[in-house]
DNA sequence: TTGTATGCGTTATCAC
DNA sequence: GTGATAACGCATACAA
């Protein structure tokens, strides 16, 4: 039992291709025609196949979000952020994961052949100059959330980490704390490497020195555990601590509470992203948000809008960040 | 600047479309032939239109799941076991997201094109009549990781509930629990039910009564904080929680706290999915492995298999579940 | 309004 | 081994 085609409802319907496809788009047709379709379509559970559809129409009226790591809440915000807009639309978002190395992202948008969407939005962790090429060669339109070179010539959407820092530093001094340590993610990442310069230069606009650094393997939550003795190695000379994510913060939270330290009381935590799990985390983390529901709308619109119209300028759009204050620190 | 077709390689390379897909494909050719083809791809930035390529051989090579909520950690278990699956027998996952209701679910089958991909792999929260219809007349083969009918005839993988319950009241019952209360989610659900049954049957094995019941509108965070009075005002009389899922035994931790009770010391807690929430969270959440890797491993190779031969009988898989032990229960 | 015929980009079947 | 050509299933310009 194969599948009917287009060809088998005209003929079981006694009527043309042409006025099959009429009906089934919408186009003006006789009450007659419409029912005698309709009933064909119905009889053989007609449905349409969608690769030659979009072949002849040159859309496929789909759109892919790859994130990196889908275990990280903060792409869940993204994401829903991202299906809104593009639903709205009239568009299907599918939802594929690359995973941290810059090739399986290189080979993502490559192997983004015409024909699977008709754009992608990409939020990359590391950026190299293959990637950078590979969007600028890439068949759909590429938009990114994150940071890439602005010779790239590609739409972005980023955060403002630095502003984000400061804010989660004059928030600690605020109330009090002064020995800030940092817990940053894989400095060869572009998060990384924007975080700890915004640590940096957070800390210097307050004439204060960093009272410790360490560097996780990894944004997840395994890495934030598994950093924790470098840290407390430095012998809690630390009164205040920012990690570079929250899934970071919250590791590293359970490592301060086997070690005896009690938060907010002992060290006050601040994580990044304002993920789900900042919330649900315990106690509830104050955290920097990034803006990540707004980067996923941005970028979701400016995919749209690029899509419309090719040969409009790359945009470059910084979405600022707030602080979502909650019990890890005082 | 128009994308280069398959026609425009082989003008460029002096050679005929045959020869260039011939190449493509690694089908026998001479080396020079080779070379000039390559040559020319290379040169024009060719890349293959999926559309085309497969509309003509029939097959997408794409697999889709689709989930209910992103936001539910259970699920992001499961869908790096599908996707490990899928991608070793070279086949792309993309992920879609329903939502809770039924019709959401059900005009994702129908809307499943022939087309958009070879197989589907759904988790539905609620079924009803519709969707197993709309299952039965799939354009492409379709597994169930949950529980249809078995008069639906099609693949499941299912995890075992009542088992999950019976296994986290023995331990309770062992650590000398015997006031034991359940948060339940949304009880017209499929997961919602099976719980229900489940947690009143182990009861009734160890001859004890319920001390409270609850249900959330949601198996989510929200849900569980939300469902907090009803429980409480039950007036202190549990010394133990089994929660239908983590999202929901997190979010109830949060107020259990807040009411000044301590887990695991006045109440012990226990969670279902064994998630990475569970681990995350704080204290760290005794909770009912159903076997979500494995069921999704499972069921992508059901898929497989059925994409092999459709004729083979449906198969419903049961996967045992495990007790993950962790800091909040005694 | 309806039907006929062409082409979207690719692979596969033939001859050569 | 290579090249012309017929499908794959659909939408649409054009003719009726």
């Amino acid at each position: 039992m194969s599948r009917p085609t287009i060809a088998g409802v005209a003929r079981a319907a006694g009527v043309s291709v042409a006025s099959v496809s009429r009906v089934l788009n919408g186009l003006p047709a006789t009450e007659e025609m419409i029912e005698r379709v309709q009933r064909a379509v119905d009889a053989l559970g007609y449905v349409p196949d969608s690769r030659a559809r979009s072949l002849k129409v040159g859309r496929t009226f789909q759109l892919t979000l790859a994130v990196a790591d889908v275990g990280n809440p903060v792409y869940v915000t993204m994401m829903r952020a991202v299906e809104e807009v593009v639903s709205a639309a009239g568009y299907r978002l599918v939802v594929t994961t690359t995973g941290p190395d810059v090739v399986d992202e290189v080979a993502l948008v490559r192997g983004m052949a015409r024909g699977y969407a008709d754009g992608l939005l990409i939020s990359p962790i590391r950026v190299d100059e293959d990637l950078v090429k590979s969007i600028r060669e890439c068949e759909v339109p590429v938009v990114v959330a994150g940071n890439v070179p602005a010779k790239a010539g590609v739409d972005t959407v980023r955060a403002n980490s630095p502003k984000g820092m400061l804010l989660a530093v004059d928030h600690l001094v605020a109330k009090g704390r002064r020995r800030i340590a940092f817990l940053n993610g894989p400095a060869d990442t572009v998060p990384g490497a924007a975080r700890s310069k915004g640590f940096t230069e957070a800390l210097k606009a307050h004439e204060l020195q960093p009272a410790a650094v360490a560097e996780a393997t990894d944004f997840t939550f395994a890495a934030g555990r598994a950093a924790a003795p470098d840290l407390l190695a430095a012998g809690g000379v630390f009164d205040a601590l920012i990690c570079a994510n929250d899934l970071l913060a919250v590791g590293l939270m359970h490592e301060l509470a086997a070690a005896g330290l009690e938060v907010p009381r002992d060290v006050a935590v601040v994580g990044m992203d304002d993920s789900e799990l900042a919330e649900q985390s315990f106690p509830p983390l104050t955290s920097v948000n990034l803006g990540s529901a707004e980067r996923g709308r941005r970028a979701a619109e400016l995919l749209l809008a690029r899509i419309e119209d090719n040969e409009r300028a790359p945009r470059r759009i910084v979405v600022q960040p707030s602080l979502s204050i909650r019990r890890s620190t005082p």
